[in-house]
RNA sequence: GCCCCCGUAGCUCAGUUGGAUAGAGCGUCGGACUUCUAAUCCGCAGGUCGCAGGUUCGACUCCUGCCGGGGGCGCCA
């Protein structure tokens, strides 16, 4: 069953149906429609064209399901049928560097899946895969003891982690023996040094309250109880070796230990393999990978892994998965699977950089984001109290740069551009929650408590009414279908349409002016459960929904 | 060289897994404000769905081959 421009649904099964059945497609459209008694539920019904079956809803059906879902605290969005353990992989920031908008999209669109998901009932375990561990661990830790820890504590939460990881990169390339005890260190802190962990842990720490302060200006659920970095891994590294030697994927190639996997080739032609250990005994990140998957399938019970990562990662991920699955350990249903994404463009189509050809920081980036909604707050509604102001601004920034974020595919690259992200008219940010605002206005003019209406039956005359009627009842589908796909943007485009069917409603219907009480109480009712599916779909993709703007 | 992703109106994008005449916003042009917030709404114009084949009742959608753009292709993560 699908929307239809001629009905209000239309099936078209029986097309699929008549071939196997060896009969016309109209002929098994009627003998559908006579096997099965649709008069609670429509009003009309018809075969049509080639044999679709149109369907036009009676109006009592549709304002009894609208009064059934206002009820109802999820809006009438069905729980998943089985609940499932989801873990969901995203943000995955580097310690010891700045957030830039390469980690944006991540960030916003896991947050969006964990919400989406939860909501339906799901058992969601949030994992934040930071950078924690590696090679150049050794210089930034000689780097923190050549400045001091008070004063690299102080230049660390200041927040310029970059200029930090910089001068350690400077004299790392620079000095040899600074090189030298970087190299030592990073082999000090692999065996467990008490000093160096000491040191390490505070390099975190730094980080992660960094990373705290942006997650909390960007209004994700990520926290530290989500954190989850590689070194994480570390004591599981050995044990994945052994298991893969066991199942005897092991081979050792030019020095390194691998595996290959069927349907990967190099440059050359020749099988690529997966290495899980390079020739000098250390483990790279394919090594961690797999020890998370292990990790996330026996210690947390995963059904579905999601990783929201970049589209480049595809080559890799699939290689761990191959190999999870070659071993025995990731076993159907359990599943894993990547939520790519395209980059972020600048005007110029290039991947989005600063004027200096830097990566643009992520906190630098939301602020400015505040400042343009803070300008245009002002400008369109100069009687809002400052303070108030602030707080639109801040919901409404936000919520531009997310919303211009998840309503496009996530496959593609998008073009990153204020102007368009910001407009208060189109499929943006702003343009739902100025909707949401102005009904919210309705009920305050009213002076009418919003929740009087809830389970109210509405009674749709006008066409617009009966649009926007149809429109609140494909939130459970909207719902359903983004979160299967992994695409908040289909959602975004329901709430839209929502919106936009709202716009024409509240043109065409004066509310309070009704001509009488049953028919303002009705539209009210309407305005009602658009507002909440406007503010439910809009958290549902991390995006706050102000009273006024 | 091999592999992956993308290509839809001037611009930015949707298109409900193969359904009827491909839709929005911006921009252009023309309308509607003594406002339930005009931060909006209505209308006009704008298309060889990158190209060429194929599959079938039917293709923007699936298959093959090209063209163009981006990315990836063993000891960084």
């Amino acid at each position: 069953m699908r929307p239809s421009e001629r009905a209000d649904a239309q099936v078209n099964g029986s097309l699929a149906l008549a071939k196997s059945l060896g009969r016309s497609p109209r002929d098994v459209a009627a003998m559908v429609l006579a096997e099965i008694d649709l008069s609670e539920m429509c009003s009309a019904t018809e075969v049509a064209g080639p044999g679709f079956i149109n369907l036009t809803f009676a109006d009592g059906f549709l304002a009894a399901e609208l009064a059934a879902a206002t009820s109802d605290a999820r809006l009438g969005v069905r729980a998943a049928p089985v609940p499932l353990t989801v873990v969901v992989d995203y943000s995955a920031p580097n310690v010891a560097k700045e957030m830039h908008v390469g980690h944006l999209r991540s960030t916003v669109i896991g947050d969006a899946i964990v919400r989406m998901s939860s909501f339906v009932g799901h058992r969601v375990v949030r994992e934040n895969h930071i950078g924690d561990w590696g090679t150049p661990f050794g210089m930034l830790i000689e780097h923190l003891v050549d400045l001091g820890e008070d004063a690299a504590a102080r230049e660390l939460s200041v927040g310029d982690l970059d200029a930090f990881y910089r001068q350690a990169r400077v004299k790392f390339d620079a000095d040899d023996a600074f090189k030298d005890r970087a190299r030592h260190r990073v082999v000090m802190l692999q065996g467990g040094d008490a000093e160096t962990l000491r040191l390490w842990r505070l390099l975190v720490a730094e980080s992660t309250r960094y990373f705290d302060r942006v997650y909390s200006v960007l209004g994700v659920l990520l926290t530290g109880d989500d954190l989850r970095g590689e070194s994480a891994y570390n004591d599981l590294l050995p044990e994945v070796v052994r298991r893969l030697d066991d199942a005897g994927l092991l081979q050792t190639d030019d020095g390194a230990e691998v595996v290959f996997v069927d349907g990967y080739v190099n440059r050359d032609n020749e099988p690529l393999p997966l290495i899980i250990r390079k020739g000098d005994g250390g483990y790279n990140y394919a090594a961690s990978d797999l020890a998370c998957v292990i990790d996330r399938l026996e210690r947390l019970g995963a059904d579905v892994m999601l990783y929201v990562v970049g589209a480049p990662q595809a080559q890799h991920l699939g290689m761990v998965r191959d190999v999870a699955a070659k071993a025995g350990w990731l076993v159907a249903p359990a599943r894993m699977e990547h939520v790519a994404f395209g980059s972020v463009l600048g005007e110029d189509r290039k991947m989005l950089k600063s004027r200096a050809g830097s990566a643009v920081k992520l906190d630098a980036l939301l602020a400015e984001a505040i400042e343009r909604a803070l300008a245009a707050v002002r400008e369109k509604n100069p009687e809002l109290p400052a303070e108030l102001a602030a707080v639109v601004a801040r919901q409404v920034g936000i919520g531009a740069v997310k919303y211009a974020d998840l309503s496009t595919d996530r496959i593609k690259d998008y073009v990153f551009d204020w102007d368009r992200m910001l407009a208060f008219e189109g499929n943006t940010g702003p343009y739902l929650q100025y909707q949401h605002a102005r009904i919210c206005s309705i009920f305050r003019r009213a002076g009418v408590a919003r929740d009087r209406y809830r389970g109210h039956a509405p009674s749709p005359a006008e066409p617009e009414e009966r649009a926007l009627l149809l429109a609140l009842l494909q939130f459970d589908t909207a719902v359903h279908d983004a979160l299967e796909r992994h695409s908040p943007h289909r959602l975004c485009t329901y709430l839209y349409d929502l919106a936009a069917a709202f716009s024409a409603f509240y043109e065409r219907c004066p509310v309070l002016r009704a001509a009488d009480e049953s028919v303002r109480d009705s539209r009210l009712a309407l305005c009602d459960a658009t507002a909440r599916v406007l503010e439910c779909g809009l958290g549902l993709l991390g995006i706050e929904s102000p009273e006024q703007m």
